[in-house]
DNA sequence: GCAATTTTTGACCGGTTGGACAAAGGTTAG
DNA sequence: CTAACCTTTGTCCAACCGGTCAAAAATTGC
């Protein structure tokens, strides 16, 4: 009685799921290309011929993991919206952006990852939905701008400007461990980057 | 009569001089694990065994170019010094790792691949080398907050904060690009950054 | 021109990897 | 119990990849 386009049973989207966060896991670490389909079944806990059961290839992991990441990953910046006040508004998105990079580092070094190789995968998208999003928030930063609420700057660069610095404490934290040493190590960092962060973004657009 | 540590020959110099060159086009753009050493040899106009017989693997091509590499990486950081004005000081530094970003890009992505992958290979060297850099350089920078000359901030963060906004020009470019759009393509957005990001750094840093 | 040395190459090898497949094991409905 | 279906696994394969090796080709020193 199910419909000719198989719907997905239980156990399918469960096992899917313990795919998707072993994978996120291996190709975080490793990238596509240095993780093997072993790795990401051992991770998993099945062995390879189960997994790609579950999923016809290597790349059709790694495709609908890029999709849902992608969702997750915007969802700041849709937040980010026409308000009273704008310092508000670019305080609470460089405080949520930050807290992604605390809480989904995985997530932003196989985006940094994907990127680095030149976004293959996912160029429409950069080009379409992301760049009408960004637009969309640019003008509204613009008009801020224009109200004399905050002042005058390039409104893109400002949105790469948190992203970059926001996303760093993800993808390098490596290198921000090893600069801060292990005294300053600890989750400590991030509520220093966010007061950092906070005066340089605020303090620069004060009027 | 050569002496028992072989000296190279120019042949030998020169040759590896073009395999670096190569393997640095490959590798920056593939990720070491996603580049073959057929790819490098291919690109450096020579047989893969041919390569081999200048370096040893393709690890010692790697290791090779990441040495050269970070000298010139932190070649920016080493100039920045204690001067009469820190705005000047600050903002040449900004502009010379901007310009890094725009004329040395594989280097850039080179070094965000090997951060990115946990950085096995150069982690003393941050710890170490790297680490005591910034550490000199962040008591220069509190010698001038102490002095009221800049505005008080966490040094260190600054200087993630500089490494992170310059580096993501070169890093995320194809992202950059997309969101810009074909319009405002072209070298024109590094003097718009270089704008900005003055405005960013010396304007909240200005007491 | 000839011998020694350096450079280049074709052929090959062992290990790894993505993926196929058929058969076995488990589950569910009647 | 049994037939149909879903899940799991052992085995296998072809392609790829890093690296070796011996022999050919080119270069160099005399």
């Amino acid at each position: 009685m199910e419909t000719a386009a198989r719907p997905l049973t239980r156990i399918q989207q469960e096992k899917r799921e313990i795919i998707l966060e072993a994978a996120l896991d291996v190709f975080s670490a490793n990238g596509f290309r240095g993780s093997t389909i072993d790795q990401v079944a051992d991770a998993a806990g099945m062995s390879k011929p189960n997994l790609l059961y579950y999923f016809r290839s290597k790349e059709e992991i790694h495709a609908t993991l890029m999709e849902r990441l992608l969702h997750t990953w915007l969802a700041p910046l849709h937040e980010f919206d026409d308000g009273d006040d704008p310092i508000t508004e670019i305080r609470g998105y460089i405080r949520r952006k930050l807290e992604m990079a605390r809480d989904f580092p995985r997530e932003s070094r196989l985006f940094a990852n994907e990127i680095l190789q030149g976004a293959p995968r996912i160029m429409s998208l950069l080009e379409g939905e992301l760049k009408q999003l960004v637009d969309k928030k640019a003008r509204i930063i613009r008009k801020w701008m224009r109200a004399g609420k905050i002042a005058r700057t390039d409104p893109y660069h400002l949105i790469f400007a948190i992203w970059a610095t926001t996303q760093h404490y993800a993808d390098f934290d490596v290198q921000v461990r090893a600069v801060l040493g292990p005294d300053r190590d600890g989750e400590g960092r991030f509520e220093d980057a966010a007061r950092f962060l906070e005066q340089l973004f605020i303090g620069s657009l004060r009027v």
